[in-house]
DNA sequence: GTCTATAACGTGATAGAC
DNA sequence: GTCTATCACGTTATAGAC
């Protein structure tokens, strides 16, 4: 079973990097964490992803993927906007419950500058993604009425997704309980009954 | 004039350091790139700092000062709950304008992990100094009637902090002006006549 | 697909001359 | 206060055996 056996490592690799890029960003972890955990060689891991941008890369278009497929099994779902609206906050939560991991979108953010270009590019796309995803939301939500905000869903959307975001972050320097209650804030500023 | 020399010197390692780990982060700033730009030597710039811990406690303590001189002379001024707020926009605005750098509380938290305990705990320090003028802004608003938001003004506080950190970020992976947008939002969900 | 071995470089840090 | 010189280590990456 080699062609399984690959495919595990490949994952496991992928696993794991994302979790480092959480945890610690991109520009923090290295190929030695990789394989120290994982109980292989530097070189196995050069050999599924020959450099670190590649690594890099295929992580963020996987997670991007995986957005994709999960807010298309929600809209099949028939969920409505505000149970939308809770079910990003749960999988949002498990970043949180996860140790403290801050979202994919901050981390690539705030090490952008020392990003590799195609990186960088992977990062516009996976960030533009989510955005759109909450711009339709909250004009779907809107226009049913049980959404209820000033000015335009795309304004609305950058405070909310930044909210989450940021509040996420700040959880680390501050003990209390800042996502939980920076997405209850958001519910009652926006949620007509909520 | 060895003092001032001297003086100048440390200044200047500390401003070239904050502005690094605005663009870049903690870690992945060097020595090196502090000597290089400033035209010294390596060494020398460990003569200023020992370690590079030391280096980031002093310009995130300095950070913290010099936000507290701000909000100091702000309310001296007299200005009212609507000029803080816009006060405190311009003032974060420069950081985007300063070449899209992130604010010092985000990027200080998405490094966290591997901080060393020290500036860990100085930027907790820094973080709840910030979180605290704005919870103080927020209730002052509400009472004098100029701010309406549900809920208890710390929950309002994060939402308001969050989303200028997170959209400040936000900025970095996509061409809109996320961050004005951000502002202009949060003056129209919360400011009575905005 | 994974290994050993190694290259080439950057890092934080220190000793000691000036 | 700044310099030269150097250390010990970690980094990404590659060549070639198995």
């Amino acid at each position: 079973m080699a062609e399984t056996a690959t495919k595990d490592t490949r994952t496991a690799i992928m696993d794991l990097a994302e979790d480092l890029i959480l945890d610690r960003g991109y520009c923090a972890f290295s190929y030695g964490d990789i394989s120290s955990d994982l109980g292989i060689r530097n070189a196995a891991v050069h050999y599924h992803f020959p450099g670190k941008c590649d690594l890099g890369v295929a992580v963020v278009r996987r997670s991007r993927e995986r957005f994709l497929d999960w807010a298309h099994r929600l809209e099949e779902s028939g969920a409505g906007p505000v149970e939308r609206l809770d079910a990003f906050f749960r999988r949002y939560l498990r970043h949180l419950e996860r140790g403290r991991r801050v979202c994919l979108g901050g981390s690539l953010e705030t090490d952008y500058a020392t990003l590799p270009e195609p990186l960088q590019a992977e990062a516009r796309l996976f960030v533009s993604t989510v955005f759109g995803w909450w711009e339709a939301l909250l004009e779907d939500g809107r226009s049913k009425g049980v959404f209820a905000f000033p000015g335009e869903a795309r304004a609305q959307a950058i405070v909310v997704m930044s909210t989450l975001q940021g509040a996420l972050q700040t959880s680390r320097a501050m003990e209390m309980q800042c996502l939980t209650a920076a997405m209850e804030q958001i519910r009652r500023l926006m949620v007509v009954r909520p």
